[in-house]
RNA sequence: GUGGGUAUAGUCAAGUGGUUAAGACAGCGGGUUGUGGUUCCGCCAUGCAUGGGUUCGAACCCCAUUACCCACCCCA
């Protein structure tokens, strides 16, 4: 147990970081472009903050949460970007800003799930957030973003949903017309779908029981029966999308698990990682910040789970460039070459390059070994014949090719390729 | 929470009741102390997830436990 992480957590080796580096680079990079600045938040808040922005009865507040007692305070690791970005707006007062504002973060989220491929208890995830806008140009940006950056990575294969799902007056009139249409064939259903007909009987619409798919062909649509402004709002997005040239099919099924969202939600979905295929969801929000207390500011944005997206570019067959391996290995002979190299090394390494020595004690051949299968481009020999001379043999490790220079000018030999 | 699958070295694995548990890759050492990627040689599981049981004998059969994987629900 001891030596076990505890389940659904992974450690990132050094083996395999780079690819972090690599994706993190790059978002931090799309961000800068369309404008957005970082935002970190704690990962733990109050527990009222999630119960009340995420929602009081869905799946993730009542029974994925990590939370916690402390000094008679409730306590809850983040199971979600958004909540936390929303409270800070607020409790900084940030909406007094020069609007709209607009944020990017890289942050671990925990969910108490039962672990399978492409979702893990503690994974992580990259988001953005633009506050006080109702205009759809913004979700159109936001999506824009999400685009250009699977775009980036390389990944193919990957689908655009959208749909509304209303603002809080059209979807429960709509809900009343969906129950009104279920209730006939509700002993017909699944078992889950029944249980699905009082929580969130949209989720009916999409289960994947092809019997209940039959049953429920027919069936209003929410999109029949947004109001005006939610309706145009749709079409505003649909137009905006187009004039962006990115591509998205209207997708009814779509329905987010978690309560805050209003009119405009979005999936990006790939079917190469398995059954959680939704690399990056989001929509927009346009009451949670009064429902946090704060003043109606409307937001969009999305989660985009880093570990789905490394999976994705995997199945897709993105490489990505492992740097490593040193600048230059120094191969020494006998204690007196170990002295100087150990000189040279610290020197070289003041001057920014990367430098290695053998501490294993190995002979020649063995350091030389050791110098390619690290990667090392230059090998440096320092022997008997090097000190007396004040000189060291530079073996280029690829090439093969050696030449000699003098111990005083080794930095600028390193310098040239 | 419900269901299914898997567990032999750092990794991939053969072995499915009978003497010292194949093999490959990786790692380490060496081929007469000055040169790697090729080649050759040597070393590397008294041990088969853990704990019981059956048996003259168990990696192999039985029971329990644990871990990991996959799927449902739901989500990133």
């Amino acid at each position: 147990m001891l030596t076990n992480a505890p389940k659904g957590t992974k450690d990132i080796l050094p083996s395999e970081v780079y690819k972090w580096h690599y994706v993190e680079n790059a978002f931090a990079e799309i961000c800068r472009r369309y404008g957005f600045k970082e935002i970190r938040t704690p990962d733990f808040e109050h527990t009222e903050l999630f119960k009340r922005g995420v929602g009081d009865t869905t799946d993730i507040v009542q029974k994925e949460m990590y939370t916690w007692e402390q000094a008679k305070r409730s306590l809850t690791l983040r199971p979600e970007g958004t909540s936390p970005v929303v409270r800070a707006f607020v409790e900084h007062k940030l909406y007094a800003d020069v609007q709209p504002l607009k944020f990017y973060y890289n942050i671990p989220c925990f969910r108490y799930e039962k672990p399978q491929s492409g979702r893990l208890r503690a994974f992580h995830q990259f988001g953005i957030e633009v506050f006080g806008t109702d205009n759809m140009m913004a979700d159109a940006e936001v999506i824009s973003l999400a685009s250009d950056f699977i775009d980036a990575m390389g990944i193919t294969g990957v689908e655009l949903r959208i749909n509304s799902i209303g603002c809080p007056e059209c979807r429960s009139k709509y809900r009343e017309v969906l129950k009104d249409f279920l209730r006939p064939i509700y002993d017909q259903l699944c078992d889950t779908c029944k249980s699905r007909y009082e929580t969130n009987p949209m989720r009916i619409l999409d289960c994947k029981s092809p019997e209940d798919q039959k049953l429920v062909k027919g069936a209003p649509k929410m999109i029949d029966y947004l109001c005006d402004e939610c309706s145009k709002a749709f079409d505003d997005l649909k137009d905006d999308l187009t004039a962006m040239e990115i591509d998205y099919t209207v997708d009814p099924g779509i329905v987010r698990g978690l309560d805050y969202y209003t009119k405009t939600a979005f999936e990006f979905v790939t079917d190469s990682i398995g059954a959680q295929g939704t690399v990056c969801g989001g929509g927009r929000y346009d009451d949670l910040s009064e429902e946090l207390g704060g003043p109606p500011i409307p937001g969009v944005g999305f989660g985009l789970g880093i570990e789905r997206l490394l999976l994705t570019m995997d199945a897709c067959g993105v490489e990505i460039e492992n740097p490593y391996g040193a600048d230059a290995f120094i191969a020494v002979m006998g204690d007196e070459a170990r002295k100087l190299g150990m000189k040279l090394m610290r020197k070289l390494r003041l001057a920014g390059f990367n430098v290695e020595m053998d501490d294993l004690a190995r002979n020649v051949k063995n350091q030389f070994k050791y110098a390619d299968r690290t990667g090392a481009g230059k090998t440096i020999v320092i022997g008997d014949d090097e000190i007396e001379k004040q000189e060291v043999t530079i073996k280029d490790m690829i090439s093969g090719e050696q030449k000699t220079v003098a111990v005083d000018d080794i930095i600028d030999a390193l310098k040239e390729k």
